[in-house]
RNA sequence: GCCCCCGUAGCUCAACUGGAUAGAGCAACAGACUUCUAAUCUGUAGGUUGCAGGUUCGAGUCCUGCCGGGGGUGCCA
């Protein structure tokens, strides 16, 4: 339909140019928007506004031209008019309008897909939270954001891949094992001294007590050194399966795990310092190997082998960017934490200086996710151990109210996130205001049935007894749903999901108040009947993008 | 100091990336169930878009400078 308006506009103008009504200039790219009032029509374009400002006409005049020379015979369109300063306003027919409701029937979970997205391969790296403690309330808004925008952009016509990448090596294993070995030298009895930078939670003492309970006192024989090597290898697998566990019950699932410890049993972080410093893009200094990052903008060079001979963490991660660039994906996108913010420049300028287009990787930086409890915002501190894990969110307000608040706020504002209204079972509480609509749809079509109501497929005919104002409402909103999916993936925005599925469901509800679907009136019901089914199915696309379950009873 | 994000109704946020009269939800107030689910709906009220300039037909949106909140600025991850 945008195409073919845009066409339509782009003759017009032409034809205009040609018969020297209006003066020969440039034409950007036509754009179609969906005006805010409804006596603006369906779409408008503000394409006169623009051409007038390079011609010294007036908009209108240019805006009368062009609809002028617009074909106005199309049975898509009741109307196209001049309106404000010179915006070109179009409506579609009813019949057109209600014709996405067939198309949804014959999509079905298909609809509202786009091919914006060209094929193109893409990888969403997110949660990727070191395996050394449970996962906590803000890994859990990664978690729902990172599976939501694949949902939403594979059915935006990409290819997705989910990856967590496992930090399994180096500095922050060591912390965690020595963390352990403390709490078990402890119960113990023995007069250790617990790691200043250690993991504080109390998680860790019940790590060791279950080793203590598992092994008893034999290991305390062996030395430090060797303990705490030892209590790392043993868990940090199993951190790592509850980890998974806990995303798992949160609906998601990764395709790939990639792990950073095999990225150095690999030699891959060797090889990929020997490629740089081959290049001249490395050099050392003072003992140490730093990569030349301002030559691409950095404020400075960064350290990549420390001069104790140790690789950084940024090492290890130009290796994995390096893997992740050679597995040919087109779009690398990589969510973190926005403390994360200062460390962009730098990926970037390596990718640069390993010869990669900076463009194939994009970062998303996320905000943090505050709790209230009772208007008051819950205490949480890493260093004492007092955090909130996502498990026992989960536990409190269940993962459907979860997800969707997490979704509720786009990436890079603050998320309050209300643990009182997320529990609430009233209309306050978007999810179930939303949950709602689609139950009291599935109440619907059971009662038909239960009566035997007519719910075959109507025929144009039928539909055309929709012409309640606000039934056009809710069958229009049906058909913007491509649009918003399209919109959410190219602006990486899955939050304005949960805003489409709001406004969908208050026309619903509204729609419900105002019109009975099973009547008398055999045609009507058929049509009625027919589009609720398809308002119950584009709320399941959603919800299902969202994460969300879809009950069809409540 | 420098860099990034944010600042819109009492609260939490939108505003289709420069468009027409800045919109929702919650909270407040007033109403609506003999009905396919009232977990719903209707109405009222609420604004100098942090402040000051600038750019242009047009600014919440872009530019400059302030003010306030958060984050970053390691041979940490």
């Amino acid at each position: 339909m945008r195409d073919l308006i845009i066409d339509l506009i782009k003759n017009a103008i032409d034809e205009a140019k040609k018969k020297g009504v209006i003066p020969e200039v440039v034409v950007e790219d036509i754009e179609l928007e969906r005006p805010r009032r409804r006596e603006h029509g369906d779409l408008a374009t503000n394409i006169a506004l623009l051409v007038a400002s390079k011609t010294g006409k007036s908009p209108r005049e240019v805006a009368g031209a062009i609809v002028g020379f617009m074909d106005k015979e199309s049975r898509l369109l009741t109307d196209i008019e001049v309106a404000g300063p010179g915006f070109i306003n179009f409506r579609f027919s009813p019949r057109f309008t209600r014709s996405v409701l067939f198309e949804i029937q014959r999509k079905g979970a298909d609809f509202g897909r786009s091919s914006v997205g060209k094929n193109r391969r893409v990888q969403i790296e997110f949660v990727s939270a070191n395996p050394v403690g449970p996962l906590h309330v803000g890994h859990g808004r990664w978690a729902a954001f990172g599976d939501a925008l694949a949902n939403v952009m594979s059915h935006a016509g990409y290819r997705v891949e989910r990856e967590f990448y496992i930090n399994d090596y180096g500095s922050q294993m060591k912390k965690f094992g020595r963390s352990i070995y403390a709490r078990y030298m402890e119960l113990l009895g023995k007069d250790v001294v617990f790691p200043a930078d250690g993991y504080a939670g109390e998680y860790i003492r019940e790590i060791a007590k279950r080793i203590l309970s598992e092994r008893g006192e034999s290991f305390a024989g062996l030395d430090e050194k060797e303990l705490v090597e030892k209590i790392i290898e043993m868990e940090y697998p199993v951190m790592l399966e509850s980890i998974k566990k806990t995303l798992n019950r949160m609906g998601v699932s990764f395709d790939v795990w990639f792990s950073e410890r095999e990225l150095y049993l690999r030699g891959e972080v060797e090889k990929t310092l020997k490629l740089l410093e081959d290049k001249g893009e490395a050099y050392w200094r003072d003992g140490a190997l730093w990569l030349r990052t301002t030559t691409y903008g950095d404020e400075k060079d960064r350290v990549l082998i420390r001069s104790n001979g140790e690789p950084t963490y940024f090492a290890s991660d130009i290796a994995y960017h390096r893997d992740k660039m050679e597995r040919g994906f087109d779009l690398v996108i990589n969510i973190w934490g926005a403390d994360h913010h200062g460390y962009v420049p730098r990926m970037k300028a390596a990718m640069q200086a390993m010869g990669y287009d900076p463009s194939r990787l994009e970062v998303i930086l996320g905000q943090l996710v505050k709790l209230y409890r009772g208007g008051e915002p819950v205490t949480m501190s890493k260093r004492t151990g007092e955090i909130i894990t996502l498990d026992e969110l989960l536990d409190e307000v269940g993962v459907d109210a979860s997800r969707y608040f997490f979704l509720q706020r786009s990436s890079d504002s603050h998320l309050d996130f209300d643990i009182d209204l997320a529990k609430k079972e009233s209309p306050e509480n978007p999810v179930f205001y939303v949950q709602y609509a689609h139950a009291r749809i599935s109440s619907i079509l059971r009662y038909a049935k239960e009566i035997g109501a007519d719910d075959s497929t109507p025929t144009e005919d039928d539909l055309d007894l929709l012409r309640e104002e606000v039934e056009i409402d809710l069958i229009k909103k049906l058909g913007e749903l491509e649009e918003v999916v399209e919109f959410c993936a190219e602006k990486r925005a899955p939050h304005r999901l949960t805003g489409y599925a709001e406004d969908l469901a208050s026309l619903f509800h509204g729609f419900y108040r105002d019109c009975r679907v099973i009547t008398d009136d055999a045609a009507l019901t058929r049509a009625r009947i027919f589009a609720v089914k398809g308002v119950r199915q584009v709320i399941r696309i959603v919800l299902g993008m969202l994460g969300v379950s879809a009950p069809d009873e409540m």
